[in-house]
Formats: C-alpha cells, sequence, structure tokens
DNA sequence: GTTGGTATCTGTGGA
DNA sequence: AGATACCAAC
C-alpha cells in the first residue's frame, strides 16, 4: 500500500468518483452526467493504475479527440511524473493508426499507407462513378460515403453488403442500384492505393484482429492490461466489436472501464449507437460489472443544470439518472430575440460586452455556440468591429487549404507512390503541360492493367510532348524519394518545393491571394520545422524519435483545428455544438434556435433524429457554468436566400421559470406541425417549384374547422394540394394531403397548425 | 492544353 | 453565397 502522500490526490473525489477511480479491477461502467469530474476519474484512476505497480505501457485509454488525450496524458504527468508518456493515450484513429503501421504488412498494406482524408474519399468515389459512367447527381459522392461509412462501421465488407437484401433493396428504391458496386470498387481502390480512409483505421484493426494472423491479437492482448474509454455513448459498433477483441476473451481479466453520458452522444450520424452502453452492461454482467453513477455537476448553476435536465425529458429512452448542482441559484436564462440574422449578430456582441463590463469577463471565459460552421460569419464581423479578440473553431482547417494539400500531395505521393488522389493532384501542379485527358489515358490504363497510376504512368501512349512532361515529373518525385532516409522532414519538404516549381511559383504571385497563400506555406513550413525540432520528446520508450517526412505526414493526417496548441491570447470562442463537446465556459451563447436550423432540417423527419438534436441542445446549455443565453432570428440569410424561420421547438422547452424575460415566448407562435416526411423538405430546398413561388399577400387561409376531405386547398409552401382524408377529433385535427409539387406528395398535417386556404 | 468566363450545384456535425 | 463543373476560344 502506497504511503499517504502519494494517496493525497484521492481526497479531492467524491465517494462515487472515489469508488469509480479505486476499483481498477474487472469490467466497470461509469455514467457521468456532464461536469461531474469524468476526466478527473478517467485521469485519476490511470494515475492510481500506476502509482500500485501497473506500467504505463500495459494502460490504453481511447477518447475521441486529440485534445481529449493530451489533456488527459497532462493530467497524468502531474501525478505521475515522465512516465505518463508511456501510457498508450490517445484517439481511436491515431492508436489504431499506430498499431496498424507496426502490422499493415500482415494484412497487406503497406506500412507507411496513406490515410484518405474526406475529400480524397469523395475524389474517389466520384472517379469511380465517372468510370462506371453513373449520373453523378444520383450517385452523390457524398451520398455514397456516408453509405459505404456506415457499412464499414456497422461490419459490413463489400460481400456481405452484396448479399444483403436490405441494403440492396434501399438502394434499388433510391435509384442508386450500383451503390453496391461503387462501394466494392472503392474498397479495392484504396487497397491498391495503399491508403485507408478514416473508418478503415477502425475496420482494418478489427480484420487484422479477426484474422489474427501471426498470433498479432494476443500480443496486444497482453500489452493492454487496462482499457478504458471516453465518451462510450459516442463509438459505433466497429469500436465496440474491436474493444471486445480486446478485452472479452477466455481467462481475460476484463479490466475494462467505459465512461459515458447516454444524454450527451450526438454522433448517431457517424454510427454512434446508445445501444453499445446498454450492450456493455449486458455482455460484462456474467462477469460481475460495476456501474458507477457521477451525478453531481461542479460545473454549473442551478438555473442550468434544472434547463438540462428539464429539456432532457422531452426525449424517450434514457438511463435513469438525476443530475444536480450545489454551486446554488445563479443568473436566469437570458433569451434574445431578433429579427434578422445580423441583428442577432449585434445583439449578441452587445450582450457579450455588457457581461464583459458588469461580470468582468475576461475573452477566453466566453463562447458562441452555433449548430452549422457557416453561422460564424456574422459574428466574426461584429466581434472584429468591436474590437473583440476572437477564434473560430472548425470549418476548414489548416492543412485542408488548397496550397498547404497541395504541398502534403507531394510529400504523400513521395513517401508512398501508390497514392493515386495525391498523384492526380499535383501531376499537373504547377502546369505543366499533361491535361485531364492524359490523366485519363492513364487511369484508363492503370485501370486495364489492375496496376497503380505510378505503375501505368511511364507506359502511357501520348504525344512526344507530354511524355517528356511525364518523364520529368517521374524523375522530380523519384529524386525526392530518394532522399526520404537522408533528409529530414524540413529538409525534404524544402526540397519539394524548389523542385516542384511550387515555390517559384508563389514568390512571383504578388497579388493579395498569392501572398496569403505565401504566407499559409511559410506556416506550414514553420510547422514542419518545429515538428523535427520537437518530435523526439513525442514518443515512447519503445519508438525511436523519428523526424522523417514518413512520420511528419503520420501526426498531421488525424489532425483537426481543434487540435492546435493553445494560441497564446484571450479569445473568444466561436464553434460547433459537437466541437464544444468536453468543454466549459463561464458564459455560453447558444445562437440560431430556430426550426430547420436547430433542429437541423436534416433531423427534423424522424423522432430519432429530434432527439440526437435534442441531445445536442442539452450538450451546450450545460457548456455553460453561469451565463447561458439563448438567441434567435426570425429570418436570415441561408444560400445566398432570405429565408424566414420559426422559433425553435426546443425554446419552448426551455421551463420559463429560469428564464430572464418572463414576456412568453408563446406569444409568438411556435410552429409544432409535424413533418412526417423528411425528403419533402429536402426536395423544397433542392428545387423551389412553383409551390415557393406563392406570393404571401395573395395567400388568405381559411379557419381549420372549415377544411373537410375532398377539398382543394393551398399551403404557403406545399402549394397545391387535394385533402385525401381526416382523422382525429376537434382539436387534434389531422388531414392526409396530396401536394402534387413535392417529390414526396402525401403529408400528414395537424390542422391546428396548419394554414391552408381553400381553393374550391 | 490552357484560359477565363459562365452555368450549375450544393448545402450538419468530425476523426 | 461560394465552390465547382463546364465550355468556348485561344
Amino acid at each position: 500500500m502506497p504511503d499517504n502522500s502519494s494517496t493525497a490526490y484521492l481526497s479531492g473525489l467524491n465517494d462515487v468518483q472515489l469508488q469509480a477511480v479505486t476499483n481498477t479491477d474487472g469490467p466497470v461502467l461509469v455514467v457521468a452526467g456532464p461536469g461531474s469530474g469524468k476526466t478527473r476519474v478517467l485521469t485519476y484512476r490511470v494515475s492510481h493504475l500506476i502509482k500500485t505497480g501497473v506500467k504505463p505501457y500495459n494502460i490504453l485509454t481511447l477518447t475521441f479527440t486529440n485534445k481529449a488525450a493530451r489533456e488527459m496524458k497532462d493530467r497524468i504527468s502531474i501525478e505521475v511524473g515522465p512516465q505518463a508518456n508511456q501510457v498508450w493515450a490517445g484517439t481511436f484513429h491515431s492508436i489504431f493508426a499506430r498499431i496498424l503501421r507496426m502490422e499493415a504488412e500482415k494484412i497487406g498494406y503497406p506500412s507507411n499507407f496513406t490515410i484518405y482524408d474526406t475529400e480524397d474519399t469523395k475524389s474517389v468515389i466520384g472517379n469511380i462513378v465517372k468510370e462506371l459512367q453513373l449520373d453523378k447527381t444520383v450517385y452523390n459522392p457524398n451520398v455514397i460515403k456516408s453509405r459505404i461509412s456506415s457499412a464499414k462501421s456497422n461490419l459490413i465488407t463489400p460481400k456481405l453488403y452484396e448479399a444483403n437484401e436490405d441494403l440492396r433493396t434501399q438502394d434499388r428504391m433510391a435509384k442508386r442500384p450500383h451503390t453496391y458496386t461503387i462501394y466494392q470498387k472503392y474498397v479495392a481502390r484504396c487497397k491498391k492505393s495503399g491508403a485507408m480512409d478514416f473508418d478503415d483505421l477502425l475496420y482494418r484493426l478489427y480484420e487484422l484482429f479477426q484474422k489474427n494472423p501471426d498470433g498479432v491479437l494476443d500480443k496486444y492482448r497482453n500489452r493492454f492490461q487496462y482499457v478504458m474509454v471516453d465518451e462510450f455513448q459516442d463509438t459505433n459498433q466497429l469500436q465496440y466489436a474491436i474493444v471486445r477483441k480486446l478485452v472479452n476473451y477466455e481467462n481475460s481479466p476484463r479490466n475494462i472501464c467505459v465512461v459515458g453520458d447516454d444524454a450527451q452522444s450526438i454522433y448517431a450520424f457517424r454510427g454512434a449507437t446508445i445501444q453499445n452502453i446498454l450492450d456493455f452492461e449486458e455482455d460484462f454482467k456474467p462477469h460481475g460489472i460495476k456501474v458507477f453513477k457521477l451525478e453531481q455537476n461542479y460545473r454549473s448553476t442551478e438555473e442550468i443544470v434544472q434547463v438540462a435536465n428539464e429539456v432532457i425529458t422531452y426525449n424517450r429512452r434514457q438511463i435513469p439518472k438525476k443530475i444536480w448542482s450545489d454551486k446554488g441559484s445563479g443568473q436566469r436564462i437570458k433569451l434574445i430575440r431578433a429579427l434578422t440574422d445580423n441583428e442577432e449578430g449585434k445583439r449578441i456582441v452587445d450582450t457579450i460586452l455588457e457581461q464583459k463590463n458588469r461580470s468582468h469577463l475576461s475573452n477566453s471565459e466566453i463562447a458562441i455556440l452555433y449548430r452549422t460552421n457557416a453561422q460564424s460569419r456574422i459574428f466574426e464581423e461584429f466581434l472584429r468591429r468591436y474590437n473583440l479578440n476572437y477564434r473560430v473553431f472548425g470549418g476548414l482547417s489548416f492543412y485542408q487549404r488548397k496550397e498547404v494539400k497541395d504541398i502534403i500531395a507531394y510529400m504523400r505521393l513521395v513517401v508512398n507512390p501508390r497514392d493515386e488522389e495525391a498523384l492526380r493532384r499535383i501531376i499537373n501542379f504547377p502546369k505543366r503541360g499533361i491535361g485531364a485527358s492524359s490523366v485519363e489515358k492513364i487511369a484508363a490504363l492503370a485501370e486495364a492493367n489492375n496496376e497503380t497510376l505510378w505503375q501505368s504512368l511511364p507506359k502511357v501512349k501520348v504525344a512526344s510532348r507530354t511524355k517528356t512532361a511525364l518523364a520529368s515529373f517521374v524523375k522530380t518525385i523519384n529524386g525526392l524519394r530518394k532522399k526520404l532516409n537522408t533528409d529530414n522532414a524540413y529538409e525534404l519538404t524544402q526540397r519539394i518545393l524548389e523542385e516542384s516549381g511550387i515555390g517559384k511559383l508563389y514568390k512571383t504571385d504578388t497579388s493579395i491571394e498569392g501572398m496569403g497563400r505565401m504566407e499559409n506555406i511559410n506556416s506550414l513550413m514553420d510547422g514542419v520545422k518545429s515538428f523535427v525540432d520537437e518530435a523526439g520528446a513525442e514518443f515512447d520508450a519503445d519508438n525511436q524519435p523519428d523526424i522523417s517526412l514518413t512520420t511528419y505526414l503520420q501526426n498531421i493526417a488525424l489532425h483537426t483545428d481543434l487540435d492546435d496548441e493553445e494560441k497564446s491570447g484571450d479569445y473568444i470562442t466561436l464553434m460547433s455544438v459537437h466541437s464544444a463537446k468536453g468543454l466549459e465556459f463561464k458564459s455560453v451563447f447558444i445562437v440560431g434556435l430556430e426550426e430547420k436550423l436547430f433542429p437541423s432540417f436534416m433531423s427534423m423527419d424522424t423522432v430519432e433524429g429530434l432527439d440526437e438534436e435534442r441531445r445536442l441542445f442539452y450538450v451546450a446549455i450545460t457548456r455553460a457554468e453561469q451565463f447561458l443565453t439563448l438567441s434567435y432570428a426570425n429570418s436570415r440569410y441561408r444560400y445566398g436566400r432570405m429565408q424566414y424561420n420559426e422559433p425553435s421547438r426546443f425554446l419552448e422547452e426551455v421551463p420559463r421559470d429560469y428564464l430572464e424575460n418572463t414576456s412568453s415566448i408563446s406569444s409568438r407562435k411556435i410552429n409544432q406541425e409535424p413533418n412526417p416526411s423528411g425528403a419533402s423538405v429536402k426536395g423544397f430546398f433542392k428545387k423551389p417549384s412553383a409551390a415557393t413561388r406563392i406570393d404571401p399577400k395573395n395567400f388568405h387561409p381559411n379557419d381549420s374547422s372549415e377544411i373537410q376531405a375532398g377539398m382543394n386547398v393551398l399551403h404557403l409552401k406545399f402549394g397545391k394540394g387535394k385533402v385525401l382524408s381526416i382523422e382525429g377529433g376537434e382539436a387534434n385535427r389531422v388531414a392526409t394531403i396530396f401536394f402534387k409539387d413535392l417529390d414526396n406528395p402525401q403529408k400528414r398535417i395537424m390542422l391546428k397548425y396548419a394554414k391552408l386556404q381553400i381553393l374550391d
């Protein structure tokens, strides 16, 4: 037993936290409400393990963001010192990528495989769609991508997909019968290119464990004696399957601890399922699972906690728990109603100034949270105008900028010449006379010979001028590759800039744009430089410090702009609600609370979708410590058009007693019209038909009691329709109406809320 | 093959 | 509104 001084850290924990920290052996589920000290429990648990003699390299902790992982490592090292660096703490993607680097050859990948990002993935799909001569509006790469992604997340291989009648029928119904073929080709092409997409980092590891060549699985079972998973509610089937492989086997000690909160599950769209928490309980029940519930909130005032509790009760199922705070009473929740998006921006920033003055808040204690990244612009404008320092997170990250991606494409091709997307990107950049038709010839030859573009490139039959250009391109890349083992990342990148001609291209560009690009390239170079200077410290005992370009690429592939080192300075945070998860601020502004925006129109057509939006709202509310401000605008510009939206239904779920301004919000009518067919809403956005061009001035709705079956009616948004039937009595009459102008014409409408004009 | 201008499309969240 | 695809003219 360690002496008192080394267990002193445990005294700062409450009873349940202490239990969760010290019950280290056997399966544990921690249900942790917002602000309940979840990170604390996890880090103390790891420290506790190490202090009681567990080797740090036998501990694996999986998180969702690099930031969470880094924070954890930092906090562990405060307790146990530098050996914290030997803990396997990282994101699912980064830890798995690291294992795959070591084992990739066992499943037919090169160890220096490329990681395809979203753009690469879409581009590959786009190319396949083109080659198959399919209509890319029907086979929208975004749609196909998400189908492929969810197939992989549910352990459905192309073979299984082919045999899966449900999926095939769905595709046929959606007029995309060839989705299966694209999936199959996509997988083959990634493999040929020596590339893994984000899902592959999970899927291929599962494959590795499943096939278990050379007993590789035992090696990792043995290495990871203690496994912890953060944000377990956000794991998908595939992730849980991998975790099970690692800990759930005959004679395993099953030292697994998962931490999660069903109320904060907000990633169903990428395959996460709350079912995993429920399954976890079942799966480990026979092995003496212990469940701990952290219900005390240490973050927020009573008002904020109560509002969050109340809002979440509108969801259907949840793990029963009652979050409470002893922080006492604070400010009521403020609601800002604005007429336009612009006014919303101004009034939010006014309120920020007021709060700063009255309550002496610093910028870093303030966050503006929105549903979509596109909403940041207006707030940026006002913040700039008022001279307030701010920083926008999300949106496109540094590494996704065009000029940066170009250079990274060179790096990628040098490291892995099979990388098809990198090759396509730079084969004619800077311009060297190799146009689209030449690239297509190369691609066709590669497809015919079942080889990579790089292999086909020297053999293709093209005009002699193109031939020369191709040869010179190959020579440049090969020359750079020769330096891979001798140059460090920085030296080689400099060489790339020089020999590719990119350096020259931008140096001679004196336009404002060009200078901005040059600036970005310089920051990239700075980044590479600091990687080279600092890399040594990043690696554990069993890894040599490595400052090669190969390693640099691996480091940045999973980088997001949330991971950028805390830039110095005191700034207001602007980010999506999704990226705010896990963070806290003294004052939080949740903006754009309007129907079709928050909740998003993409999620409004199902109860599940709405529940997830509501959990998202719950996450947003619980970020706040003291001040919470909600806002909406009656109109805003979206897609270049003015749009009028009703206030969000979520506002009605906020108990009035906790609102600062008690003048009722229901004086403004909140639209609760059920919207059973989301497809038609999407259709409405996509092709504004005649139905959308009704002039409101000529629209005179009748009283809903007059509506009868068989009538022809006019709806402001849906256009002309025929009432097919009416059900329900008096107050709750629901009409089924056929709107001929909609993609999905049959709608059920609550007459109480609908505005309909009788035509005859 | 390249250029520059116009038409068209698209549109949540993020590792 | 902004990005991208497409197309005619060089």
